[in-house]
DNA sequence: GATGACCTGTGA
DNA sequence: TCACAGGTCATC
């Protein structure tokens, strides 16, 4: 369930309480949590020592940039016996950066908090069992992934560029030019991370129903005036819902359950499967 | 581009 | 007991 809003409000959290602090340990009980080839011995070869400098986030990518120096911490493995030269990484004006994917139910916790409201389907009692990869500080704090149905992933200076643009960042052309070249549904092409990064089934659910737009239309099928809309509506709805809280405060969510009615005009919301997700959407105005 | 598998908590 | 939630990836 997190989309877009959720792992900015994890950004947001993560830079408002994480940076800065030196790591002293890293533990990843979970190692099919650790994607690429990480190993639970490599991650605690890379990071202690070192802090968090930046918190970036390309559409449900978070991204944690690390320092190059790394602080001597008394009986962490980075310590060197005396007269050892420096590792390489340690000439480095930057250490690696960690990628988070929170998957479908993955929060990121820091000293016990945690940004936003609790998930829809994922459970939010505490069990230390769902923290797949902790981060802990110097100061004793320590930087949680919690996430209890493993869908997330954590690994080590991802390839950003698979990643299309942010949806925060959608430019009228660039959408112009992804809608108009492919034949897919509509609500594929917009939930295709490699060319629109963020969206995920229930903001682009929320974006359509806003826009008027059938999710099922082929994407080039749009007019101009239809393409302006879309983009208006993608905006409206990532302003909207991130104010109100999250992916799931959209109008359309009440109404997305069987039977459920448009909260616009009334009539019974059609449900289906549209590339590859359960879509909910007006039969009366998305035309 | 569509489909199914991955994984597990939840609710009927 | 089982369908379902859904981000992502391998496979068709």
């Amino acid at each position: 369930m997190p989309e877009l809003l959720e792992v900015e409000a994890a950004r947001t959290l993560v830079e408002a309480l994480a940076l800065n602090r030196p790591i002293a340990a890293v533990r990843a009980p979970d190692t099919w949590y650790l994607k690429r080839g990480l190993t639970p011995r490599a991650v605690r070869k890379a990071l202690p020592g070192r802090r968090l400098t930046t918190a970036r986030r390309r559409g449900k990518l978070l991204l944690v940039d690390t320092s190059g120096e790394r602080s001597e911490l008394a009986g962490a493995a980075s310590v060197r016996g005396a007269g050892n030269p420096p590792r390489s990484e340690c000439d480095q004006s930057a250490g690696p950066t960690i990628g988070l994917h929170l998957g479908m139910s993955g929060r990121v916790l820091i000293d016990g908090e945690a940004a936003g409201d609790p998930l829809l389907y994922a459970s939010n009692r505490e069990n230390v069992q769902w923290h797949r990869f902790i981060i802990e500080f110097a100061d004793g704090g320590r930087l949680a992934m919690r996430d209890p149905r493993r869908l997330g992933a954590v690994e080590l200076d991802p390839d950003e560029d698979r990643l299309g643009v942010d949806a925060l960042e959608l430019a009228l052309p660039y959408l112009r030019s992804v809608v108009s070249r492919s034949r897919a549904p509509l609500k594929a092409v917009l939930m295709d991370q490699s060319r629109i990064a963020g969206l995920g089934n229930l903001l682009v659910d929320e974006a359509l129903w806003r826009a008027g737009l059938d999710p099922a239309r082929p994407a080039e099928s749009l007019d101009a005036g239809e393409q302006v809309r879309l983009r208006r509506a993608i905006a409206t709805t990532l302003r909207v819902l991130g104010r109100r809280g999250g992916s799931h405060t959209g109008d359309l969510m009440v109404a997305r359950l069987p039977g459920g009615l448009c909260p616009k005009d009334g009539v019974a919301l059609l449900r289906r499967t549209v590339g590859g997700r359960t879509t909910y959407s007006c039969p009366r105005h998305q035309l």
